[in-house]
RNA sequence: GCGCCCGUAGCUCAGCUGGAUAGAGCACCGGAUUUCUAAUCCGGAUGUCGCAGGUUCGAGUCCUGCCGGGCGCGCCA
């Protein structure tokens, strides 16, 4: 059970009772009402803003309202008290036994609580990483992939039928200058002397493998051709191998997406002409010139007449070229038929995980969606900022130019992928992230990762311990459910039920938010609370969760503590984090 | 020039779709260990929430205008 939900619902129904008996307005909208836990806890377990949201409706004061809404609430089951407070909050206290039966939710649920269907199983795709396929991942993609990867699966927590989805860029001039380099190579692989890499082609060592396989399979059968005879077959040869790469990589990080959609595939299937005619469709594309964006005018600027999508209807800037001069399509028009794709496909709702230095195209993307949904699709562009990287405080310095950038391979070798993946979720993903190797790697409480992980590894330890010292009792989530809880009175013991309690809570809004750091924090404060309580247990033996000369309590707090582990791993597994047994 | 994002304690950042006296951590000082893993915990100071207006019972949160920082702005993807 919810206990903020179940509350609301209980408030909602006593103010249409007092609208029954007359004392408040009939037909009130509750939209506003909420239900939650006071900032301060000396405030009380729950409070609701009930008399001020309805006061102006009601066309009363706040007091007038919450005098007889406080005492009818103070009558209900399980309420020990209910106080109103400040400008008209109504505080409520909750019985302990109340909080107890919450433990046993978390016990019935096991690493499964949290599981909710506010989403009722509506359809989301959220698409991420979506990096150029001319080569291994590097520390640029690392975040939008956990981001979009922990987004996914919180959405699937609270009740999305989501879709993991990767878009591959193998359609553009990059793909060709693969291909190019990939030649340059193979003929290297046969003998030739090819000296330096010649500027604007990619000179990474990872290319080698996949022109050595081709020199060895097809011997000099390439070599001598004039480019238009290999280029695509080449295209098509780089592009699977370094997808190949590419899906590796997200495999070290623990990703694995369903659907790896080819912008190619559209180009060659029809697609774009699908896409835009629904445009066409709607009297959107026409053919007109643009201005030059003011302030910043290309020197080769021309004004010349271009396809166009009239995207400054659907609250864009400026209208948007779908062809370029030479007829083919821009980047733009294929995503148009992407998302007329996905459209199609069923997705109304759909997020894409850019990086900042896309921001420009939020607006234009946005107005795709709606151009082609009639307004009923929803497109959430979320962007994130980049990452610094540090060791021990110092930036690491990499240049684009001499290739030295750190690939996401390298990072997940050297820290691992639980660190990586924790890491990159401590910060909001619109906010830059500073990532330093060496904290990342630090076995303290200043090391989230490690915080969290220690705190389920101690309640792992302690279960362990107890199966050796005391193996009459038993230990599955169903005795421990069935155990008698009522020992647990200590408030440090209680205020973790009720931290638990808030963890369905506490994914609704982050899942809302789409913001999946928001479960890093929680974890952590989570964390924070059970090493509180096992410290305490330090200095007042008569805390500690095994007393084996009281096995009634010693089940009881072990009940806790299983529940404890269950609400850790539940989110560590929205983060994508295994949840360790021991350190 | 225009658009988007950001501005909260000395530092790094939270702030729950507008709520009560704005919170953590770091750093700084002091304390707890014959341990259930002290890899931890407990206690102690800190604020013109960039500035100025506005909206209302109430604004760090929403609106407008400034200031400061980042990103982006046709024929790249």
């Amino acid at each position: 059970m919810n206990p903020y939900a179940y509350i609301r619902k209980q408030v909602v129904a006593m103010v249409g009772g007092l609208a029954d008996d007359g004392i408040v307005p009939a037909g009130m909208d509750f939209a506003n009402l909420a239900v939650e836990a006071p900032r301060d806890p000396s405030h009380g377990d729950v409070a609701t803003n009930a008399a001020l949201v309805l006061t102006k409706q009601a066309r009363m004061k706040p007091r007038d309202i919450a005098t007889p809404l406080a005492e009818r609430l103070a009558g209900l089951e399980h309420v020990t008290a209910a106080e109103i407070a400040g400008p008209g909050f109504i505080n409520l206290r909750l019985s302990d036994a109340f909080w107890r039966a919450r433990l046993g939710d978390v016990l019935a649920a096991g690493p499964s609580y949290g599981d909710q269907d506010v989403a009722g199983g509506a359809k989301i795709n959220v698409e991420y990483v979506s990096a150029n396929p001319t080569g291994p991942l590097h520390i640029g993609h690392v975040r939008g992939a956990v981001y979009g990867d922990a987004l996914a699966n919180l959405l699937a927590k609270v009740g999305y039928d989501v879709c993991k989805e990767y878009y591959i860029n193998d359609a553009g001039a990059q793909v060709d200058v693969l291909a190019r380099s990939v030649h340059l190579r193979y003929r290297e692989a046969l003998g030739e002397e090819i000296g330096d890499i010649p500027e604007g082609m990619y000179p990474g060592d990872y290319l080698l493998p996949l022109a050595r396989e081709i020199a060895a399979r097809d011997g000099d059968k390439w070599r001598d051709l004039a480019e238009a005879e290999w280029l695509a077959d080449f295209r098509r040869l780089s592009v699977d191998a370094m997808m190949d790469l590419v899906r590796d990589d997200l495999a070290r990080l623990g990703i694995e997406q369903e659907v790896f959609f080819s912008e190619e595939g559209l180009h060659k299937e029809g697609g774009i002409e699908r896409g835009l005619a629904s445009l066409t469709d709607k009297g959107l594309i026409y053919t007109g010139v643009l201005e030059p964006p003011k302030g910043k005018t290309p020197d080769d600027w021309e004004p010349r007449p271009q396809t166009l999508f009239k995207s400054s209807e659907f609250g864009d800037d400026v209208d948007r070229p779908l062809q370029k001069s030479d007829g083919a399509w821009t980047y733009f028009a294929a995503d148009v038929a992407y998302h007329y794709d996905k459209l199609q496909r069923g997705y109304l709702q759909m997020v894409d995980v850019l990086g900042a230095d896309h921001g420009g195209y939020v607006k234009r993307l946005n107005a795709v969606v709606n151009a082609l949904s009639d307004n009923q699709g929803t497109l959430d562009v979320r962007l994130c900022q980049m990452v610094r990287l540090l060791r021990g405080g110092e930036v690491v310095v990499m240049s684009k130019r001499a290739g030295n950038f750190i690939t996401l391979r390298e990072l997940v070798d050297e820290v691992g992928r639980d660190v990586v993946r924790f890491m990159m979720l401590t910060r909001k993903n619109d906010a830059p992230l500073d990532f330093d190797f060496e904290a990342a790697m630090e076995q303290s409480k200043d090391n989230p990762v490690f915080y969290v992980q220690y705190a389920h590894a101690r309640i792992r330890s302690v279960l362990r311990r107890v199966g050796e010292e005391l193996p009459d009792l038993s230990l599955t989530a169903e005795n421990l459910g069935a155990a008698d809880l009522s020992p647990l009175t200590d408030s440090a013991e209680l205020d973790l039920i009720k931290q638990m309690a808030s963890w369905p809570r506490a994914l609704e809004i982050a899942a809302q938010a789409r913001e999946p750091h928001r479960i890093a924090f929680y974890l952590n404060e989570l964390a924070s609370a059970f090493h509180a309580l096992w410290n305490k247990g330090n200095a007042d033996p008569s805390l500690r969760f095994i007393m084996a000369d009281d096995l009634g309590t010693t089940q009881a707090r072990l009940a806790l503590i299983q529940g404890v582990a269950f609400v850790l791993a539940s989110g560590l597994a929205v983060m994508g984090v295994e949840p360790v047994e021991s350190m």
